[in-house]
This record gives structure tokens, sequence and C-alpha cells, in this order.
DNA sequence: TTTAAAATGAAAATGATTTTCATTTTCGAG
DNA sequence: CTCGAAAATGAAAATCATTTTCATTTTAAA
């Protein structure tokens, strides 16, 4: 089980970018360090901040951008909440789910769901013929867990 | 297995807006049918022109604060999908969750997951405690299906 | 019938994201 | 290296969805 989805490198990343015909600046690599070594969804204003920290002329405008050829390559999505869509995290590489901390905010991936079964007898009831699904589980993490004690 | 959430229907919705203290009006009732009567989600502008046609002066305005008083009462809830998260759906009842038509949108509604055993190997993995889950199923209806073949 | 609270529509305001545009940076060809 | 075309950038303007404001109308309860 991953903190991060099956050990995602900035160097991938960047390699992915570059393959791409993206050009390689100083910029995107901040966001996307920033967005690799977070343990939480970060929305384009946090990235924003957090990045300029390291990159101090950055542009909010530039950060949007970038979050576009992430998603574009399929580098990053969006974790879908209650509050709102607009946070991202790195994907989820071939079958893995998001395990999200109601309190911090932290997210884990995790995979060996078994829906195979219930997906059989929705298409025996419904006839719909299943082609994807999308589980997202919530929960306090340890520290918050313990916090909470 | 249901269409539409354990016999929701449109007294209910009526019976519960006044119980909280809104008023009963006929934009309100207009609104509360078209998503009732709809077998797929409808965003804010789609609810907006199938009302018109029953209340011809009506305004958007009015679809966005009837959203909001029936997302308060738990009676609808948005559905999240990558193209967007701003359709919704009579809320779903206790343990059920959603079966989205990828081709044509229709939306059914089922239950009978288990995914305790999962849950609990989770928790053993990682020490979150598992409060809730979002499971979404994306698929072909029948009808779809049979287009397409 | 009266009246206070709630609902309404139009217009303005807001907040998030995208587009435009002038300038700078990257990177491969020479 | 040195150029030059393509890509990236930031600021400002534009766009799009949603919310707020405000003057007026409607509802429901006394
Ligand atoms: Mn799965
Ligand atoms: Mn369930
Ligand atoms: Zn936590
Ligand atoms: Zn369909």
């Amino acid at each position: 089980m991953n903190t991060l989805p099956l050990e995602t490198t900035l160097t991938d990343w960047l390699n992915r970018l570059q393959e791409s015909g993206y050009r390689s600046t100083d910029r995107c690599e901040a966001i996307a360090r920033v967005i690799l070594s977070s343990q939480r969804a970060l929305d384009p204003v946090e990235i924003f901040d957090a990045a300029r920290a390291e990159i101090p002329g950055l542009g909010l405008v530039t950060v949007y951008r970038t979050l576009q050829k992430l998603e574009e390559l399929g580098l990053i999505q969006r974790l879908h909440q209650e509050e709102g869509c607009r946070r991202v995290l790195p994907a989820v590489k071939g079958h893995q789910h998001f395990l999200v901390c109601s309190s911090c905010g932290m997210v884990r991936y995790f995979e060996g769901d078994n829906l195979a079964p219930l997906f059989e007898e929705i298409t025996r009831q419904t006839g719909f013929a299943i082609q994807n699904h999308w589980l997202q589980l919530f929960g306090l993490c340890p520290a918050c867990r313990a916090a909470s004690a």
C-alpha cells in the first residue's frame, strides 16, 4: 500500500512532459514538485502559494496552464468531494482508488477491491454493461484518529 | 432495483419543503417536477429550460435558489463526473449508489454492495477508520447498448 | 382582510478559470 | 556558440457559473 501511486517520481513527470513536446521550465518543475510532495490534494491557489516560495515571480495563470498539461497527460486528476472538486492529486495508476482523511485531507492509495461479483449481479438485474467505476473512501487517518481520542 | 431512489414522490418533496418553513409556489413545484421526472441528471440551465415550458416568466436565479433549498434538505445531490459536477439528481436514500449510462446519461440506483471485508482489510493495512464511501458505476444502458450494436 | 415573512426577477457583484497580447525563454538547427 | 521558431510567461481583460442586492410581488397565517 502506497502513499503515492506506484512510485510516481518527479523525473517521470518531467520526461512525460518533454516527450509530449512541452518544454522544461523552472515553474513547471516547481509546480510538479509541490503536487508530488504533498500528502493531501491541493487546489490551484494552494499550489500557487507553495510554488511561489521557490519561484517568487510565478503567476497563478501558469499554475492553471500547468495543471491543464498534467491533466491532459493523465498525470494528475481531480479529487471530488462534497465541498468541491478543484483539488488535484497524482493520478491513480491501474486499478487504484483514493482513501481520504476527512479531518486533515491526507490521501492514501489502495487497490484490491473485488467488485466483479457485484457488477455481474447489477448487469443481470439492469442490463447495464458496466465499463468502469469510481470508489472513494473517507475516514480518519491514524494521526487524526489519535488526536480525536 | 429502482429508477428513482425508493419511491421518492413530488408530494414528499413539497411536504418536506413546507415542514421546513418554505412556501409552496408554482415555480418550486415545476422545478421539483422536472428533476423528479428526468431519467438523467440535469444541470441548472437544463432545469431552467424545462421548467420554463410550464412557467414562462421563470428566472434562472429561482432555479439556483430552489436547488439550494432541495440540497439543504438532502432531497437532491450532485452527480460527479469527469466532465463536471453541476448536474443534480434526487438524493440516494440509505445505502444506494448511482449507475450512470456513459452514452445517454440515464441514471439508475442500486444497492447491495458489500464492501465491509475490503474496509476491514484497508483499516488493518493503513490504520484509517473508514466512515463512508462513494461508489459510482459507469456503463451502457440497455438502449444505448442495443443502439451501438 | 391584513400583514409580516418569504419568494421573485433583473441587474450587479463575485469567484474561478480562460483568453488575449506583448514579452521572454527554451531548444534544436546551423 | 548563435539564431530563430515555437512554447511559456505574466498582466490584464474576458468569460462563465453562481450569489447577492434590491425593489416588487406572492404566500400563509392571524
Ligand atoms: Mn476498483
Ligand atoms: Mn455502498
Ligand atoms: Zn487526518
Ligand atoms: Zn444510455
